[in-house]
DNA sequence: CAAGTGCCTTTATC
DNA sequence: AGATAAAGGCACT
């Protein structure tokens, strides 16, 4: 299967794949690998021909967020010469529609660990409690289900280098298994309330909260402020930013709860209903030039 | 190569 | 409200 991607739909697989939103993808050659649900994808992209085995056209248009009006988000979040800058660096980058319950559990996991380490422990859940996919004579795992999560002692977890979030984890799962909660159900609610759900579960602050919004309830303007986006904010943006505040947040310490919303609400106001695409060019564009 | 620093933070406590 | 500490372990320098 393959899909001819046209200058008003382009793609950047590279960047969306590894920017850092998605932790279970692979590249071997020219092919992407990746767990997605129950299957295991695997996708290249040859110029603005994207091909791909093992899913359908309307998959991989959705998993993708091909569907979203690229050129209109992008020319929406170009406020200013520095969002610029990393709008062409990597025009293209997409946010994928994950699925909420693995990307909130792989958020939960992600708080203070570096990118590898987070793959890394994904890659030990899904092997320690997920189910055995192959593909291509490979070994893949899928997501462990809220039910295998929920099951699993906290000491199985702590084995997969979750640590103190373990618990977390554990909870999380099995209150979601038990009362039936249906995330998805989230993509429905506007992102307030939706957030709102989502900071009861235990290991849920506000920055993992606002990825699972953006990542997989495409809530769009949900803007994460992780320590990256706050020195670019600071670095960048200081200037719309209350004097008081850039004070406060300049140092090393952990953002209060009351500092983040302020920085994650500068965002959504200053980039508009598509923040969260500029958050995540700024992200990726903070990563590869420092 | 060892040792120090940092990490897409949250929670508990004062 | 705001400050402070602790948390497991891996990656990078």
């Amino acid at each position: 299967m393959h899909i001819q991607l046209s200058p008003l739909r382009s793609l950047n697989l590279d960047a969306t794949l590894c920017c850092g939103q998605a932790f279970r993808w692979v590249k071997r050659g020219d092919w992407w690998y990746g767990v997605v649900g129950d299957r295991v994808l695997k996708v290249r992209q040859i110029a603005r021909r994207l091909e791909s085995e093992n899913a359908d056209l309307a998959f991989v248009e959705d998993y993708f967020g091909l569907t979203d009006d690229l050129q209109r988000i992008l020319s929406s979040i170009t406020k200013d010469k520095h969002i610029g800058q990393a709008v062409e660096a990597f025009r293209g980058l997409r946010i994928l529609h994950q699925e909420p319950w693995e990307c909130l559990i792989s958020y939960i996991c992600a708080t203070y660990k570096n990118v590898p380490a987070i793959m890394q422990t994904i890659q030990r859940l899904s092997k320690s409690f997920g189910s055995l996919l192959t593909l291509d004579g490979q070994q893949f795992f899928a997501f462990p289900t809220p039910e295998s999560l929920a099951n699993s002692t906290v000491r199985g977890l702590e084995e997969c280098g979750l640590g103190y979030r373990a618990r977390y984890v554990s909870e999380t799962a099995r209150r979601i298994h038990e009362t039936g909660l249906d995330l998805g159900r989230l993509r429905r609610v506007d992102r307030e309330e939706a957030r709102r759900e989502l900071l009861n579960l235990p290991g849920v602050g506000p920055k993992v909260a606002d990825c699972v919004l953006l990542f997989s309830l495409g809530k769009l303007e949900a803007f994460p402020v992780d320590v990256r986006i706050r020195r670019a904010l600071l670095r960048h943006y200081s200037e719309h930013l209350a004097k008081e505040l850039v004070k406060r947040v300049s140092d090393g310490r952990s953002l209060s709860s009351s500092e983040y919303e302020k920085l994650s609400r500068f965002g959504r106001e200053y980039f508009g209903e598509y923040a969260g695409y500029a958050q995540e060019y700024l992200y990726h564009y903070e990563r590869i030039r420092g």
